[in-house]
RNA sequence: CGGGGCGUAGCGCAGUUUGGUAGCGUACUUGCAUGGGGUGCAAGUGGUCGGAGGUUCAAAUCCUCUCGUCCCGACCA
């Protein structure tokens, strides 16, 4: 390709608009542009990196031995009301009337549609198992669209959908997905994991995030650097703090302090000048119209997933002023376990404090050296409510954890018969019974992997795209092209010869400074780069750089095609 | 939805406090020079100052409403 004959369009500096580096380079190389909150147009450049990813993902899924189909962006509203999801999906649905004030929706996913499908085609064990995928365009109403197309409205997702008789079936396609998806990502060339992952809100049991790893990362993944352990954050299981936990022996009397005005407990820390880990934090929730309090170690987190699981706490939400007052007497900030003994649910990491501070459960008073058993009866319910921090142990047995941040642009789901039930997506078995059928679904955030990718591979100059999906293998950049016939000449059949060689060259014809040129071709992150220049060919040379290489080197003219082809290869 | 910021030329910004009819850098056009890291000089093009209403002799500037957008929070396959 000619730049001639392209489109690029760079900036010398980012819209303010963006945040993060990756949308900054993408706006700023010309991959994208925005054309409204959460959407954006693919720019040429910009679409030759999607095209490159969904090939990837399209080889490796047809390995698989998934099927390609595609389905309507726009759905109707029945399939939906039918696993009432039309109600439950929320907000986050856009929902659209057609001209006879007919409901539909522009798709956020897909498993009603394919279910449809299935319960159409789909009526013995004998065309089991199957696995449908397709790349589509899709559209979630973000409450906040960010971070260009990481966190876009519309974006591109290839998601695939699995059919079983049983579950043995469909965990062995969730096996082949688990790989494919591997072998994906790291061809495209990202350094990316693998994490244990709530199923979430689609419901189902086994589930799995890839996450990119990323400082950047919206998630934070916990992870064990002495084995293959690692999950979200959400989900990882926090351990008691030792391997044999007990409940310490007070050593000192209990105390009651004025703290005025003191209402965090890193406040009351600072205050007391105690660190804040003996400090513990009293939270008080209602659930199912009864009041719970809920004691966690000052420095760390709730983990409200891990509440909603615990069945009488389900659906808990944090009590209003008024009902803390009715049962404690006091208000937040100076909530304390001491004489609610009822309503305690404790974290496990909580049992094993002594003389640690809490609330009095009177404005403006904490108590110190308060201990279980003795100032509070040993509770009913100790259970893990946080979430893990750095140090914890792994919940593998194999060492401590650490945390990292993630990206995530793939999810596999082990999704069961919710859908096939709801939507009577039956087969007949061998013995001639209707069933419904076992299914899985598997997505990859197709755009989401562009922006993943800068924010892994960047330098000051701009993006360095992993060659697997670079928008062009080679840029060749001529110095004097329109003032030295010779180097005119040799540009010309040097472009033919990749081209001829299947090399995806670009060719730098326009009446640029060296220098403009250079920085272009480095900021939209082309791999590979030659000169031609009168000076190089004087010497019988080319001169060769690549994107992450500090200096140039000499290339003999007759190599060069040849050198370009190793170098394609190796990388 | 709650809190905060910002809308002035394609992009980055000044001008708003204290009203007087719009400016800088870059990009773009033309010419000359230059030709290995965003080159130099010169001359140009381009803006109903997000929109509507109001105050005023006069509004980018003051007031009211509105729209857009970004950041923080809650949400998320």
């Amino acid at each position: 390709m000619r730049v001639s004959q392209f489109f690029i369009s760079t900036l010398k500096e980012a819209p303010t608009e963006a945040e993060l580096i990756s949308h900054k380079l993408m706006l700023r190389a010309g991959i994208i542009k925005r054309l409204g909150s959460g959407l954006y147009t693919w720019m040429p450049l910009g679409l030759r990196v999607l095209r490159k990813i969904e090939n990837i993902v399209r080889e490796e899924m047809n390995k698989s031995g998934a099927i390609e189909l595609l389905m309507p962006a726009v759905q109707p509203a029945e399939i939906w009301h039918e696993t009432g999801r039309w109600e439950v999906f929320g907000p986050q649905m856009l929902k659209i009337k057609d001209r006879h004030e007919h409901d539909f929706c522009f798709g956020p996913t897909h498993e009603e549609v394919i279910t449809d499908i299935a319960r159409r085609e789909i009526k013995s064990y004998r065309q089991l198992p199957l696995n449908f995928y397709q790349i589509q365009t899709k559209f979630r109403d973000e409450i906040r669209p960010r971070f260009g197309v990481m966190r876009s409205r519309e974006f591109i997702m290839q998601d695939a959908y699995s059919f079983h008789t049983d579950s043995t079936s469909l965990d062995q396609t969730y096996q082949l997905m688990f790989d494919a998806y591997n072998k994906i990502f790291s061809r495209i060339g990202l350094n990316f994991r693998a994490v244990s992952a709530d199923p979430g809100a689609i419901g189902g049991s086994r589930s799995h995030e890839f996450h990119v790893l990323a400082d950047s990362g919206e998630d934070a993944i916990a992870f064990c650097p002495d084995s293959d352990y690692a999950a979200n954050i959400e989900l990882a299981e926090a351990l008691p703090l030792s391997k044999s936990p007990q409940t310490p022996a007070p050593t000192n009397s209990m105390q009651k302090i004025v703290t005025p005005n003191k209402k965090t407990c890193q406040e009351v820390a600072n205050f007391l000048n105690v660190p804040l880990e003996e400090t513990v934090k009293t939270l008080a929730v209602m659930a199912n119209d009864k009041f719970f309090l809920l004691l966690l170690r000052g420095d760390h987190q709730l983990n409200e997933l891990k509440v909603n699981k615990i069945p009488f706490l389900a659906g808990f939400q944090l009590a209003t002023e008024q009902q803390i007052l009715e049962k404690t007497g006091t208000v937040p900030g100076f909530i304390g376990p001491v004489g609610l003994d009822d309503c305690l649910i404790v974290d496990k990491a909580v049992m094993e404090m002594k003389n640690f501070v809490c609330g009095a459960n009177e404005k403006d008073y904490h108590l110190t050296n308060v201990n279980f058993d003795r100032d509070i009866k040993t509770p009913d319910h100790v259970l893990d409510i946080r979430n893990v921090v750095s140090g914890d142990l792994s919940p593998d047995g194999k060492g401590q954890l650490e945390i990292c941040r993630g990206i995530e642009i793939g999810h596999i789901f082990q999704l069961g018969n919710k859908y096939s039930k709801d939507m009577k997506a039956n087969y007949l078995n061998e013995s001639g019974q209707s069933k419904p059928m076992e299914m899985g679904c598997y997505g990859i955030g197709v755009s989401r992997i562009v922006a993943a990718a800068i924010e892994q591979h960047h330098d000051a100059q701009g993006i360095i795209f992993p060659l697997a999906i670079a928008p062009f293998q080679l840029v060749i950049v001529p110095i004097g092209l329109k003032k030295n016939a010779q180097v005119k000449a040799e540009v010309e059949k040097l472009y033919q010869e990749f081209s001829t060689a299947n090399i995806e060259a670009l060719l730098d014809d326009r009446d640029e400074r060296p220098g403009v040129m250079f920085a272009d071709m480095e900021l939209i992150g082309i791999p590979h780069r030659i000169v031609v220049s009168e000076r190089g060919l004087k010497a019988g040379n080319i001169e060769y750089r690549g994107r992450r290489d500090e200096e140039s080197q000499a290339v003999p003219l007759a190599d060069i095609v040849t050198f370009i082809t190793s170098k394609l290869c190796t990388n």
